[in-house]
DNA sequence: CGACTAATTGATTTGCTTCAAATATCGTGG
DNA sequence: CCACGATATTTGAAGCAAATCAATTAGTCG
């Protein structure tokens, strides 16, 4: 397993900071699986019998309602975990797991991710902390969906995006996997045709430079100043 | 302490099917506390540093949002735990909990609590699972506020509070504990003015009997058909 | 160069909020 | 026991944010 893999694990809030040998147990547990983008990891209803890291890449994470319309719940970057809390539910998936990018991943089978969790016991006290984390996230989501107007929502997403995965540009903040109109307006709660108009006016603005499936923030505190108010 | 609090701390998630003796070790640690309606439990933005059950009664836990909008994120019935993911993380209070009628709690230091993880560490694998529960149907309700219409979403919300505390009365399945049409908005992301216009035609067409802070479902099947068209 | 996917942009509609006021219900103290 | 203040609900009217409808245009890729 290449060291590169290691230092990658160690980013994973899950695995914080286990000792090294540790973090190499766990690795050669894992099977290490390259995606093309467009790839569906799993399936929502799939048992989930896997675990899953993030290696490289980028991965959506999508429900689908019964009546079709969809709603992407989290982008999910390297060092991110994804499946796990299904998986050792015993429940089935809950939404789709979908790769933006060409990503790689690391999954394990959920019995050899307990056996790993019974030679680790610190990674049983990380993944309460770790559902915890994203429990407060939605629940500042929800009430933000409750209370808010799209275009604050839609600045707070952008915003969110170009934070978790922002690489800087003599322009600006761009965020690094190409994401559609559509996208955002399912993390939005919105249609591609107001997330279109909104970027649209921002551009005009000099607050994003948004181009096919690329955004760009120029002006971080304008847009703060948007989704506050 | 009485038998009472063994039985209803055994339908506590966290505590399920542990044996009594580490039940009665449980409650021996717990400090039982009486609420009056209305009461403040903890406040959104104190340090975590308790952990609930409750005992008898119904507690609400809101977010306020600094425009000072608020969204309550869920009620809770006896044998449910609240604060506890805050504290466990070592994280302030995401939002308030508040007794909706007089009530009952079993409350414990975290350090204490973390103690009695220590001593039945079923109650850790059992805590990321609770966790786990409540990832999912906040995951689902973000699916519906973001997709969903007025209506279909209070529809929903009046179907989950029958559900989870349902009493049978002739009429039909009353909602056991005192609640607005404003409370319903805040759950639903909506205005007290909608929630009295929909229960209104509700009424009318016999789905429902609803009178002040009161909410009977009389016919299940059309209100869960409102849910899902 | 097509075929496809993504984005734009105008016109129209609508579901829901907001605004405004009246009415009903409850608890409480005189 | 009734009056009165506080809380909760209803209902109408107006306004608006955003969805929907409807084409058109712009990139991208094999």
């Amino acid at each position: 397993m290449p060291i590169a893999d290691l230092n990658l694990l160690r980013r994973a809030e899950m695995f914080g900071s286990l000792p090294t040998e540790a973090l190499a147990d766990i690795a050669a547990a894992g099977l290490p699986r390259r995606l093309v983008a467009g790839e569906r990891i799993f399936a929502q209803g799939d048992p989930g019998v896997t675990c899953h890291t993030l290696m490289e890449g980028r991965v959506k994470i999508v429900q689908t309602l019964p009546d079709g319309t969809q709603a992407v719940l989290r982008f999910i970057g390297p060092g991110e975990m994804y499946g796990t809390v299904a998986a050792l539910m015993d429940q089935p998936f809950p939404a789709d797991a979908i790769a933006v990018t060409e990503s790689v991943e690391l999954r394990w089978g959920v019995s050899n991710f307990r056996e790993l969790m019974r030679r680790h016991p610190e990674i049983g006290v990380r993944s309460t902390a770790s559902a915890g984390t994203r429990l407060f996230d939605l629940q500042n989501r929800i009430s933000e969906l409750s209370t808010e107007r799209v275009e604050q929502r839609i600045a707070r997403a952008v915003l969110r995006l170009a934070e978790q995965a922002g690489r800087p540009t003599p322009q600006g903040t761009e965020i690094d996997f190409p994401i559609t109109r559509q996208e955002l307006a399912e993390m939005t709660g919105s249609t591609l045709h107001t997330v279109s108009r909104t970027l649209a006016a921002w551009d005009q603005a000099g607050v994003t430079a948004s181009a096919r499936r690329r955004v760009i923030v120029r002006d971080r505190a304008a847009l703060q100043a948007m989704a506050d108010h």
